[in-house]
This record gives structure tokens, sequence and C-alpha cells, in this order.
DNA sequence: GTCTATATACAGATAGAC
DNA sequence: GTCTATCTGTATATAGAC
């Protein structure tokens, strides 16, 4: 691999394990195996070193799905897994980019604008399948829409962080999966 | 105030707002209107200061609450609201710890047994008031108790988490606890 | 207990040889 | 492109006067 690119995935990897202010250049430097110099000819300061970081984590995150031709529940409980398995399996960046939202300061601006752009399409893939679902007759119109979508991703994001928190073993995340189908899907499915 | 209390006070504010490492003792000297030596005088080290700190601030996590006399429904729905109010009010510090535990090194052991145990008092008090309801005829049998305390507490810390990121208003707390009631207590209510 | 002055280390960043 | 050597600032921490 060249320099440059074992510069930025060495970043990577400390910057979202110890955060921006927790990782010196110095250890950088000598874990990708170059001299610090190297980092600032490629990249000129550690800020651009992060924001170029940044930028490649973000990517993956563009995330697209068909749910074409399923039922809305099943549509439904396609989305949840997805969300799942997708944050499970970025969960360092996630983590990371989760840990940036939680500081008052460093609001990164701009950059950040593509991760909650994202985000916020999912919500409103699952607050319309429900609505969908409900005009359909595949879902209980007994329910708001809108507020059981909420709840159904909050439960999600509940799951997710717990997982983060305690040190999630793989199992669990099967159940918690299971958990929030067999409490917020199947009770207003229809069909 | 005295000396050792007021930079107490001012670490405890800027830890929470920029974290260990982006806080320097110049700044909490220079807040605190005392001079550096002092802090080293009374703490020893940053990381003891930081370790009294984080002390004072768990403090408050120990909470307690009657529950005597309600309904189940009405007991779980107190816990709710109870456990949404405490994380609101006491947000600064849940984010600090939150965002603390989202690291992966920086694990800091001992100290955060103490919250890491009042969230397990809550969560198994949310279950045990579902079990007790679906004993006594409160709550509907249909559903796996276990499992569906497991829902509520992630959709409320779901909750709780999009309020972090995304700057909460005052008014959405609201909505958010009305909703999770709505959508995963009242269906299971019987009486 | 509180201060000023200082020691020591390491951070981000630059100069210039190769 | 990559290095060694170095500059400059600021961090944690100490010494010692009051």
């Amino acid at each position: 691999m060249e320099a440059r690119d074992k510069i930025l995935e060495t970043a990577g990897r400390l910057f979202s394990a110890q955060g921006y202010d927790g990782t010196s250049l110095s250890q950088v430097a000598r874990e990708a195996k170059v001299s610090k110099a190297l980092i600032f000819w490629h990249f000129e300061t550690k800020e651009h070193l992060f924001r170029e970081v940044v930028s490649r984590t973000i990517e993956p995150y563009a995330m697209k799905l068909d749910l074409e031709g399923l039922s809305e529940p099943d549509a439904l409980a396609k989305l949840v897994d997805h969300y799942y398995q997708f944050v499970s399996r970025n969960s360092s960046s996630v983590r990371f980019f989760l840990g940036l939202f939680l500081r008052r300061d460093s609001r990164p601006e701009e950059m950040f604008a593509q991760v909650l752009e994202q985000y916020g399409l999912f919500r409103n893939q699952v607050a319309q399948v429900i609505e969908r679902g409900q005009q359909r007759g595949t879902f209980s119109s007994r329910v708001r829409a809108a507020a059981h979508a909420g709840v159904v991703i909050a439960a999600l994001n509940g799951m997710l962080v717990e997982g983060f928190v305690s040190e999630q073993r793989e199992r669990e995340a099967e159940t918690a999966i299971a958990e929030i189908k067999e409490t917020l899907i199947d009770p207003i499915r229809i069909s």
C-alpha cells in the first residue's frame, strides 16, 4: 500500500478509537511507519487529514435498499434488519460520529450533513412504509403512523447504543431485532 | 465559594463540554480564577481532578422512586417519565458518560460501575412491573415481559440520544414520551 | 492555601537535503 | 515523495516564596 493510503488507514483507526485530540500525529507516523513530515506533505495540517478521513468514512453511508414487491410488513422488517446490520458492521465509524455529535463544541458543520441526510432518508422510508400499509390494509389503522415510526426507530437506536456501551456480543443482535419485530411490527400487522 | 470547590465546578463544566483531552488545566485555572499550581496542590494530577469530578457528577444518579399504591400501568408510566426527565435534566453529564463509553480505549473501569449499576436497577424495575402486571391482570399476557421491557427501554434511550444529536427543543420531549406510552404501554394495558 | 517562576515533555508545523 | 533536524507553542507538573 502507498504511504498516503497507509496514513489515511492508520489515522482513521486511531481517530475513531481515541478521538481527534487523543491522537497525535507522532503516533500516526509511528504506526503507519512514516515520518511526521510526510503527513504534512500529503495533508498540510492535522485538520485536513481529519476531514479527509471523515470523507472516506462517510462514503458507505449512501445505502440504497430495494423494497419492490414486498408487502409493507415485510418491507418494514427488511428496513429494520438492514439498518441494524449496517450500523453493526460500521460500528467503529458510527460510534465515532455519535461521539462527535455528543460534544457541545466541535460542531463540524457541513461534513456531517451527509450522515444526517442519510439518516433522514431512512426515517422517511419507515414512516412511509407504515402509512402505505395502512392505506392498503396490511397494517392496522388504529396507530398513528408517524408516532409508530418514531418509536420503531428510537427502539432500533436504543438497542444499538446499548450494544456500543456494553461491548456487544453477536448473539444479542439477533435477539434485539427479534424483540423489535415482535413488539412493534407483529402487533400492527394485518395480513 | 472556596477555591477547591470553584475548581471542581469549573473543571466539571469544561470536561463535560470539551472532553478530557480538550480541556487544559490552564483554561480551568483561568476560568476558576486561581493559579495552575493551586490545582496541583489540591488534586495532585489532572487525572485525579478528573476522577474527583466524575465522582461528584455520579452522585445524583442514585435515584429512588416510590411506586407504592400505583397500578402497574401507572407505575410503568411513572418510571418512563422519571427516566426521561432525569436524563433530560442531567443531559450534560449523561452526554459526557455516553461519550466516554463510546471510546474503545479509556475504559475507566470501576468508576462507571456506579452508572451502570443504577441503569441496571432501572431496567429491572421496568421488567418487574410488567411481569407483576401480567400476574395481577393489569397487563396483557400475550407479550413476553422481558422482551417488552427491553423495547421500552431501548425506545427511551433512542429518543434521548436523538435529542442529544439534534439539539433538543423542549416541546419534543413531551411528544417523545407520549409516543412511547401510546405505542408501548397503552396497547398492553388491560384495566 | 495560594502565588510566581520554572522545568520538562511533546504537540503541530517548517526547512532543506536527498 | 520521503527523510532528519529543528522551531515554536503549550501542556502537565514542580520549586519555593509568602
